[in-house]
RNA sequence: GGCGGGUUGGCGGAGAGGUUACGCAGCGGAUUGCAAAUCCGUGAAGACCGGUUCGAUUCCGGUACCCGCCUCCA
């Protein structure tokens, strides 16, 4: 049995798919106007657990899972809008849609390197107007909405529940005065459903003028059209729930009363970088290329967030990554490449249960550490698999292998690596002894394994800029002839 | 001002009203040419004040501190 804690109800229930032969599930998308940060790879992560949860309980074939791409933004608007008087051919969507493209392809490869399996549907808003554009008239014709110069505005206090998923009132909020009021508004609280564009904007003609739709409505058109007006689980990070959830609760329950909209909301608290919240001013900013490129692989990223669990706050430290690391290249090391794993049939339920009892992917790491020590290598491959780790060699390489060089550098490592384990075999302790303090001094540790086997990792890995991997590789020439 | 979440051993981090979380570090041992890694073993907790209970770190109330949202930032 799954239970799951609904935002909605502030409580774990069990689990009770409208439909088991279609369990639909909603995930708010990235806006792409940019390389996704860390904290965008949160939800990707958490809820790509769910998902494999949800196809294990019940079929892959009988879940839908969506999420959107926004691609309708005025941070994408600008680097359009941009590049166009730079001189760049063609109108200013088709400009948009480059960016969004080049954008959507960077989100697509950076989550595949998480482990992250990609959604059934991955809807771009732009795509889905018309749908938006109805849903508007439908909203207007039911007195929830109303256009007023140009713009259209959902009138909140036609519903009555709205607040009920947040916890606020109208009332409240307005008290609280961080309200933006404008004079197209009958109300401080009513938001936008639909705004006008000037020509330097993207635009789509519409009943109320060329405009652009506000943000929340994309959300209840595209899950409507694709999961219909009652659907199973929607999930996004906690600061969506306000106003974001909430604005998308109100439209779609009075666009389509028939529905009750997503039976359960989750919501995964947010992430910080050492032990602070992450933002462009504390310069603690960074993308998931960013770390990437500097060597840390995805699969390192993916166990550091199963460590810590959605509901709670998660805290990124490098000290995390690199005990992360540790654990993952024992594993690998234990399993050998893919081809050989030997995967039981079932996942054990010492790693099923906590997942299935509110995503508690600790707790299910724990259990494959237990697996581990009790020598049941099948089960221990198989909730690892269930987990989304271990489960490909180029994963595997990634953390086995060293590290962002260059394949010359490496294979020029491997070179002395090799005369090392020569000298070993051959009981030339002194020999041995200064190659090894020699390639201490140019960064590399040296480290001997089992059975004359042998293996090197970088005495500090965060020191390796370019520069000095043009001057290593001048050092591991000479120590090539030195020693050869 | 309004709403919500958190406070667990040296550190990270869970579940469960009563029985070992788990990991890292530490300590003891094994192994090792030295070292690393690995393996075995091991001590250590529940912000504060009350309440409910045979029994609470786990439920309820209060205090202190921290954090998030209310600014189209997941």
């Amino acid at each position: 049995m799954i239970r799951l804690h609904n935002t909605k109800t502030r409580r774990k229930e069990a689990f009770v798919p409208l439909d088991p032969a279609n369990v639909r599930m909603y995930l708010c998308g990235p806006t792409v106007y940019d390389r996704a940060h860390l904290g965008n790879a949160r939800p990707v992560v958490v809820f790509d657990v769910l998902y494999r949860l949800l196809r294990h309980v019940y079929g892959a074939d009988h879940v839908t899972y969506v999420r959107n791409f926004t691609d309708v933004d005025d941070k994408i608007n600008a680097t359009a809008l941009a590049r166009q008087q730079a001189g760049a051919p063609g109108s200013l969507e088709e400009l948009i849609r480059e960016r969004t493209e080049e954008t959507i392809g960077w989100y697509h490869a950076d989550m595949d390197a998480l482990g992250a399996l990609r959604p059934s549907v991955e809807p771009r808003a732009t795509d889905y107007i018309a749908q938006m554009i109805a849903m508007i008239e439908g909203l207007i014709a039911g007195g929830h909405a109303y256009a007023k110069d140009g713009h259209v505005l959902f009138r909140v206090r036609s519903y009555k529940a709205y607040g009920a998923l947040s916890g606020r009132s109208v009332d409240d909020m307005i008290a609280g005065a961080r309200v933006e009021v404008a004079p197209f508004k009958e109300d401080p609280m009513d938001f936008v459903l639909w705004k006008p564009s000037d020509d330097e904007l993207p635009g789509w003609d519409s009943p109320w003028g060329r405009g652009r739709p506000g943000w929340h409505i994309e959300c209840s058109a595209m899950s409507y059209e694709l999961l219909g007006a009652s659907f199973d689980i929607h999930a996004g990070g906690i600061d969506l729930q306000f106003p974001h959830h909430e604005n998308e609760i109100a439209q779609s329950c009075c666009a389509h009363p028939e529905g009750g909209f997503a039976q359960v909301w989750l919501h995964n608290e947010m992430l910080q970088v050492e032990g602070k919240k992450m933002s462009k001013s504390l310069g603690n900013f960074f993308t998931v290329r960013d770390l990437l490129d500097q060597g840390i692989p995805g699969e390192v990223i993916r166990f550091v967030f199963l460590q810590t669990h959605y509901g709670k706050p998660m805290d990124w430290t490098a000290e995390k990554a690199q005990v992360a690391r540790n654990h993952l290249r024992r594993w690998w090391e234990l399993l050998g490449p893919v081809e050989y794993h030997s995967v039981s049939k079932n996942v054990p339920s010492e790693v099923l249960n906590p997942v299935s009892n509110d995503l508690d992917t600790p707790g299910a790491l724990a259990a494959l550490f237990q697996l581990e020590k009790a020598g049941r290598f099948e089960e221990f491959a198989s909730g690892a698999k269930f987990l989304g780790l271990l489960n490909s060699n180029e994963k595997r390489a990634e953390i086995l292998s060293s590290k962002s060089l260059s394949d010359a550098l490496n294979s020029k490592i491997e070179g002395i690596v090799r005369i090392w384990i020569e000298h070993r075999r051959n009981k030339n302790w002194e020999v041995a002894d200064s190659l090894k303090t020699a390639m201490r001094e140019i960064g590399i540790e040296l480290v001997a394994l089992k059975d004359n086997r042998s293996d090197w990792k970088h005495v500090d890995p965060d020191e390796l800029d370019d520069s000095r991997q043009s001057s290593l590789e001048a050092s591991l020439d000479e120590l090539l002839r030195r020693f050869r």
